[in-house]
DNA sequence: CATGAATGAGCCTTCATTCAT
DNA sequence: GATGAATGAAGGCTCATTCAT
């Protein structure tokens, strides 16, 4: 297994570059020089060159991954989660992944004209990915019937840069909890077209966002348990 | 009076630089060249460095002058607008004016060591004049109690960032405007992850935002007034 | 006059990277380095790209002004000398001048793209001339009337890399000059068949070259055995 | 028999090299990169470095194979033709050869410091070979007594590359004919300086280039003597 | 001994900055 | 002051050569 392994340790090379460019590109812009990249990857710039022609390609790889990973987690969340669930869970996750990658913007918004079409599939399943979470979460009533799928790619990059603009990250996190609920339906003709009708319970931990059971009576749950409850209590007092 | 004619030029010049510069960046993103900016404002590349000794400095004059208009901003809402109306106001401004131009983002949050500290300065009015308004909101029960000027700016900056990526220009600024409201007061606990809240009543003019007051019957007004009823016909006609 | 001196000084060192990048393409061949010619011409690299955006556009200057310079001798001999003396007087004065600049033959003859139309209209030029000397001489009677232009090109290649291949210049012109007699009228006919050729039998194998064994009969073998008609399929089934 | 069996299996590789390199050195020039060479042999590119451990020597080893064949069509032409014949048929036969192949100029003639002494060599081989042919063709009166070898050498790599340069290549190689008769023996001073004088009758037999009596009358004489008229329709009738 | 991935010096080119005019 | 040519330090990329597999 000569070729094998000699294979393995290329694709292991590879892997490497790849890593370090993400994270050169998410610390310093897009600016970064692939001397950098190849120096922090520990790979000479010829390697470089080998597993990315160039370094546009290296970029679009990049991106590429990460899509790929939201489009992985786009799926998760649609056989794991009630609809509702599923979209909140997503956005949220997607924009925790995606704080401070702005180029990623341009990726899943605008249509650039990437040199190898990879990238651009990638994109398509998460985009397709997305609306069938948004269209059964509209079904299900969880979410406002005038949202679009556009909207979401949208909001995902604005709540992205967000968090990456705050100062503080779980108020940031917060923050942007507090904005994605406005997507839930409500009587009020924001959307002009919109026309909303059922209006479904959940109820989510407030700490952690973990989706809690909804009791028919009583006092609604605020945690998930003890450990949120006195995490929230540290910071109310700490405030 | 020789020199004073000659300093009339030269500050001239200066302005005619520092807007193309602008207009270069925020229409081809940052790593515009020198000679191109020199080149669009008719001027010889020394007498950009004259009056902007390094590209850096020229970024910051161009970044202090747009957050200047927008400090100058909030105290034109300050002078004119009901506490609410005006922080809602200055916010969908400050979005407008800033969509596209990601470099105001670090330079609103993220205190990155700046050259000169002229756009520091700029930067404190503006928070400060935000702040004012912001208080004044809170004590007008206008804007939930535990938003701070940071998360404001975070959400400044994210909303910006949004209209910039989102296809539908109209539907971004719709967006916004619906993620705005997330901030109005709410009975819900503080940054409640709020499944369970209801929302109230509110509506805006579509075009500029004002408040507008709500008949209990008939059909809901869309804007202020005729003024922006034309604006808008306009745009829609132009599109 | 400021500009005009400026624009001077400006004109004097391109016209001092042109000579140096033609005396160095002249001396060590097209693969001279930029950085070793701006090196020689005193001048930075950056200079040297001012002038001349790529190498290529260099190299085509250089080959431009050579050849203007040729389709000015051809319009001097044809002002100033009897028709067969310009034709003979021409080509001795552009093989001379062009003795060791390999390139000009693909220029004088073959059509390659180049980036500028600035060359192909100098070679038009030169053509056109040395077509109309031809004419004329031919009229004249002083050179055959089979001959055409195209000939006189190659011709003019061919001798030029002769003079330079010669350990003995002057050795090598009156070589020249000999060949050159060839073209005048004789009675012979025209471009004779003269001299004998004999072409011998071999056959080798064409994907190592092993020499074949001949048979006398049937359909000759392309491959020494197997092993290289294997070889030969993978590389054309590779595409 | 391992050992054995290896060593042929190397040595045909070196072979399948070399003909790849001889391939696209002729084909593309020499710049072709290793890389093709290697690609297009079907082998990696450290094969190529085992059998020629540098660029420089690869090429050499081509070139020393080239001159090796022209040095062995020189034997075959001194031995199997009449001393004219054989010079002329030689001639021919190296041009044709050579045709396209510049770097062979510099090897024939200029002696650049190649790395092994093979090359250097092989081309003192050709030149004895090619000077003893010479030598004989003048004794037999076929060839002008003041044509060195160094002519010779120069003039093949002139004519080599004017038959590259012309656009038609049977046009060319006619040209090339007509050119090396002016090599054959004239009453005329040595290396004449030809411009502006006229040439005298002359006639040689069309098979051995001697030259023959002028009748003033008559049906020109195209053979000297019942030999070459002989030989002459031996290969009209073979052909 | 073959393979092909890794290396790194060097190429062409760009562009912020300097400086002579 | 204004001009724009000159500068030269990188940057991206190539490719001959080396070396681990």
């Amino acid at each position: 297994m000569t070729a094998t392994a000699e294979r393995a340790d290329s694709r292991r090379n590879r892997e490497i570059v790849l890593r370090t460019a993400a994270r050169l590109f998410a610390e310093d812009g897009p600016d970064v020089t692939l001397s950098r990249i190849a120096q922090r990857a520990g790979v000479g710039a010829g390697t470089v060159h080998r597993h990315f022609p160039s370094k546009e390609i290296l970029v679009e790889a990049v991106l590429a991954e990460h899509v790929e990973s939201l489009a992985a987690a786009a799926d998760r969340w649609a056989a794991h989660a009630a609809p509702g669930d599923a979209v909140y869970g997503l956005l949220l996750e997607v924009i925790e992944k995606s704080a401070g990658r702005q180029p990623l913007c341009d990726v899943l918004t605008a249509d650039r004209g990437w040199p190898r079409t990879h990238l651009a599939g990638s994109v398509v399943r998460f985009r397709d990915a997305l609306d069938r979470l948004l269209g059964n979460a509209q079904r299900a009533g969880a979410i406002r019937s005038d949202v679009q799928v556009d909207d979401l790619c949208a909001l995902t990059v604005g709540a992205a840069t967000l968090v990456a603009a705050h100062r503080n990250r779980s108020r940031a996190t917060r923050l942007v909890r507090l904005l994605l609920d406005s997507l839930r339906v409500t009587e009020s003709p924001v959307f002009r077209d919109s026309v909303s009708t059922r209006r479904h319970e959940t109820a989510h931990c407030v700490e952690c966002g973990t989706r809690l059971h909804v009791h028919p009576t009583g006092r609604p749950a605020r945690y998930c348990g003890p450990t949120c409850r006195q995490r929230a209590r540290r910071r109310r007092t700490a405030g």
